[in-house]
DNA sequence: TATGAATGAGCATTCATTCAT
DNA sequence: CATGAATGAATGCTCATTCAT
């Protein structure tokens, strides 16, 4: 291993150091109310040094949403990979990659909506924008790909598969939105696994093909 | 009609000449980045005059939450209230109903979960905090209602509907945030209207009770 | 009575409700946490009759200096126009005149001193401002001339008599202040009324001539 | 000498810079009318620095009293150390005491009724609130064991020396304030130090057992 | 005269970002 | 690379004062 990829290994860490830091401290706080400083010391670093790292919050910011995204788009591609899937099973596999976005980083999920404000679009360079976007593009297209096969093979009824996608991640951002809004308002909710259980029970009753004799 | 009776009306004109400023501005920056400059600035008022309506900044957004959550409340008695739905019927109805919601006001809509930030909930007199808990139970308790006819008739499937409720709340809410978010980051989506049609088609063909004979 | 006359005593019995609100309130929150608005509540008038009386805020401050400094000069100058007082006497009654000044407007009298700031001056009409320096030179005069026969008829040491005024003053401002300011620190306190009958006790041993054999 | 000694050295002579500054500040505009700006300026310092070495500018105008407390009551420790001083003596040493407190500081002195305001002291933090507290009690028990010896060794009247504390400090703040007044009045003003001076003198004559044969 | 809604200058405070060490 | 003190622009909010009614 060379000097140069000891010290680019090295760099990496301390980037991911940080972004633990942040997802942590972004959780509690919101994208707002969260400084610089409380990163700094939930990294038990100096505020300087984060800017030596990423180039200013939002990008420290964008650059979480974009470890979720590959996250995501590695559980797809997985779920993609496996022939032979009943459509149950399929919906029943999209359903464990949900949930499995959500414990792997429950709260930064919830704010990535920041990222709709075209104001906090400003300040990223266009690398890091691009590269969101492309992310989230194959994301959608990856699961609209296990739409199409249950489509082809007549199991699903026939709609565009990417519609399917869009559903499948809203109906996922929306309940785990909700959730935590209900949480926080203190009014009784259902936990998060059951709604998103039975969402996708019904979400699969909707999309089968009903056998006509 | 009273003096008094005509100062409380010109105190509301105001009132709500001002929500419709914010309403623009925080669309279009987002809570965080929008000052109350702009939103004076926007209304042609003095920022001091902001003060005379509205106790602070919080306060002032989580008005506009409060009117968006008061219409969708209006429009979901109006539908529970209408005898003898086919199931369809009654899927129909609620995706209008939240559809028109979101006419009544797109932006705000995806901001609203700004509210959620606990530490934004801190500003907010007991009043309004309250007021808007209790909107939100009743348009849930409502919703449920509905859905609740559909499962004492036969047309639905057996499930809490109380959990109907949440998702099709979700399902709406995610949808909206996931088709802004498309827009901003310029990926070809499909109109609104068509995935929230389709949504909701999918989610009446899952807790319809199929019959057989 | 002319109509002129009428007016004239119409206005200042406004001044005077004002005034006696602004005390209030002065004497609560201090002279730069009290608001305009609050001293037009306490006198339940609008914020913009208040200067229909007073230029502004200062003023209407200021006066309130001025109506007990015309209490003080009218106290000393009874006591000065009483006859035959032996030196005892005359220190008695100063400590009277000093006691009922306190009860007449305790709390203005330990905020007087916001009119030191040169600052504050600024806001004053010359004629206010001169009024208040007649009459607190008229005081002065008026309290060193009872000294001066006190050390004209050989009862006191022979001093300056606007030193011993000076003292006086100087002595009953810093006890009323010293009392309060303990008050607040929560910090055991002989009443002021008992720390004056001492002060004066021993200032009156101080100055008398003591005469033996 | 360790890093961190020489960093909290460092650190110190900021903080004394500001106090200097804000000391010059608020002696010419009092302390409502002092801007943070102001100070900064003066400090030739950003605003924000201020921040770093006060809590807020409650804070900063506390710490100025602190110091001259501090110097007050190294001052009065030095004055009851020596024994064997006459009655004349001690009153002559609480006068230079006085007066060199005067000399360290003279316009905070004035303005350290500021602390009245119970508003005031709300943004204290608790530890700045309870050193000032313990400081002036200190201060005020130190001055009365002086007094105690003078009455135990007989040259003083019995009185309570708390009382005689009182007096002193009282006195004391009422001649400052007292010329300072008069000064900004542009009356004619005996100088402070032969004010003080015959003040402490009628004192002493008033404490003073005379002695009979 | 009296009102009180509207004004807008003013200010304390915060915090992302920089840069000398 | 790392630091963290310093910066200073930005902003929410206040309140003395005005003026149309």
């Amino acid at each position: 291993m060379g000097i140069q990829e000891r010290k680019e290994r090295e760099r990496e860490r301390r980037r991911q150091q940080i972004m633990v830091a942040a997802k942590r401290v972004f959780s509690v706080k919101g994208f707002s109310k969260a400084t610089m400083e409380d990163i700094a010391k939930e990294a038990e670093l100096s505020p300087g040094t984060l800017y030596l790292y990423f180039k200013n919050k939002d990008e420290l910011y964008a650059s979480l949403s974009l470890r979720i995204l590959q996250y995501l788009l590695i559980r797809l591609e997985h779920v993609n990979a496996e022939p032979d899937l009943t459509p149950d099973q399929m919906i029943e596999s999209l359903k464990e990659t949900m949930y499995d976005v959500y414990e792997f980083d429950p709260l930064i999920l919830v704010n990535m909506f920041h990222l709709q404000s075209s104001e906090a679009l400003k300040n990223l360079t266009p690398e890091l924008l691009s590269e969101i976007r492309d992310l989230s593009q194959n994301s959608l297209n990856t699961m609209a790909k296990i739409f199409e096969k249950g489509i082809n093979n007549g199991a699903f009824v026939e709609k565009n598969p990417l519609v399917f996608s869009d559903i499948v991640w809203a109906l996922f951002s929306g309940i785990v939105l909700w959730e935590e809004s209900k949480r926080i308002f203190n009014q009784e909710s259902n936990s998060l696994k059951e709604t998103l259980e039975t969402a996708f029970e019904i979400f699969a009753q909707g999309i089968k093909k009903m056998e006509r004799r």
